[in-house]
DNA sequence: ACGTTGACCTATA
DNA sequence: GTATAGGCCAACG
């Protein structure tokens, strides 16, 4: 596994319960601006990984659910984000701006 | 080896 | 404001 994949993990698994981040402000976070695919092919193998990775704390940057429907269910990471008090209405994000965290400001 | 695809983002028109 | 184009790089057929 790649230094960048396993960085990719650990800092999804450091996002809170509640909170939500996207996949380019993790992509700059590691250095890797421009290749935020590369985090939504990690998110792919997050499911092989032994450790357990929010990945449903991961959306575009439109609060969008683009990947839900790599979950089990289409409707199980808005039932998880749901679970965790963000709202989701039409699989988007409500008030994706107060949910937001940026792994820029909080880690690095 | 090559072409296509993809859980995206930014820039132009 | 929406629409389209380009770029990014790894995985798959």
């Amino acid at each position: 596994m790649s230094d960048f994949y396993q960085d990719v993990f650990e800092v999804v698994r450091q996002i809170p319960a509640g909170k939500v981040t996207s996949y380019g402000a993790i992509a700059r976070y590691l250095g890797s601006a421009g290749s935020s695919r590369m985090v939504g092919w990690a998110m792919n193998l997050s499911h092989h990984q032994p450790v357990y990775v929010p990945a449903h704390r991961v959306v575009n940057r439109n609060g969008l659910l683009t990947g839900k429907i790599h979950f089990g269910s289409p409707c199980q990471m808005q039932e998880l984000l749901e679970n965790e008090g963000v709202v989701i209405k039409d699989d988007c994000v409500v008030n994706f701006q107060g949910v937001f965290w940026d792994p820029m400001a909080e880690l690095g």
